[in-house]
DNA sequence: ATCAATGCAAAGAATTTGCATCATG
DNA sequence: CATGATGCAAATTCTTTGCATTGAT
């Protein structure tokens, strides 16, 4: 998944400078999503000269490459997921705890064809986010 | 859309008290996603006397209800969207000018049960979110 | 060697909290 | 008429920008 996405920075120009493996790695690592907050002390702690804003720049360049998406999750600051090759993602929140369960399930083929035809849209991928109550809060 | 979620809030023991009424009529008469600086402009327009800080209060009661959803879909602040009566809401992002269609397609039935089999949870509804470019940014 | 990308620190947004007051049920 | 809910403004939290400097190609 690191070296698929430094592939992704490349074929776009983009160079492969001191945060951007790191941010990935820890993105890569955490498999699931993470919250900014989180994502600041896994890189610092990783290497505590990276600054704060270059993580944000890393994750906007990120997202704007669709290798992970926000959400909101809980909390005040969105968390980030990684995308699946094919742009991916499915989970389930729970809305008392916060707690999210990922998937890797994904039901929603054919209906891309269809969205892009009926819009003409070229879409890249999905997020698929079930709410509910988790066993414990039940 | 209006009274049924003005009975949710009654259901649940809240009182209908001045901004609320207001901040779910600004939803529902949007029909789509509004972020937060949004909502609080619409509301403000109609009526001036609304504090700021009771509109993040609302927004966060419906959020907790289920009655809406925050998503990231650009910017830095979420927006949000309301969902059906039965949970739910699907939309494609582009992911370039940001631009968001709302879709009225559900096809996650079925789904939904065997999920909620599987991993013990009650599920109440689900966000779709397809992203990738709209046909004038292609 | 060039210029994209960085780190830092300060600025800027956006949201939350503390508290006195108000008004619904 | 009790207490949940409010408005205000200050405080807090989170993110971005400006700029001199660095480092990947």
């Amino acid at each position: 998944m690191v070296d698929y996405t430094l592939d992704k920075l490349r074929t776009h120009g983009y160079r492969i400078t001191q945060p951007r493996p790191v941010v990935i790695d820890v993105l890569t690592e955490s498999h699931g999503h993470l919250t900014s907050a989180e994502i600041l002390e896994r890189v610092a702690a990783v290497d505590k000269s990276i600054g704060r804003a270059s993580v944000f720049r890393v994750l906007d360049l990120l997202t704007s490459l669709a290798v992970i998406r926000p959400v909101y999750v809980e909390g005040r600051s969105p968390a980030y997921v990684m995308l699946t090759p094919e742009g991916h993602h499915s989970h389930i929140v729970c809305v008392t705890c916060g707690h999210v369960i990922e998937l890797d399930t994904c039901v929603v083929d054919g209906l891309d064809e269809q969205l892009e035809e009926q819009y003409g849209v070229q879409l890249s991928g999905h997020l698929l986010e079930f709410y509910g109550t988790c066993a414990q809060c039940r």
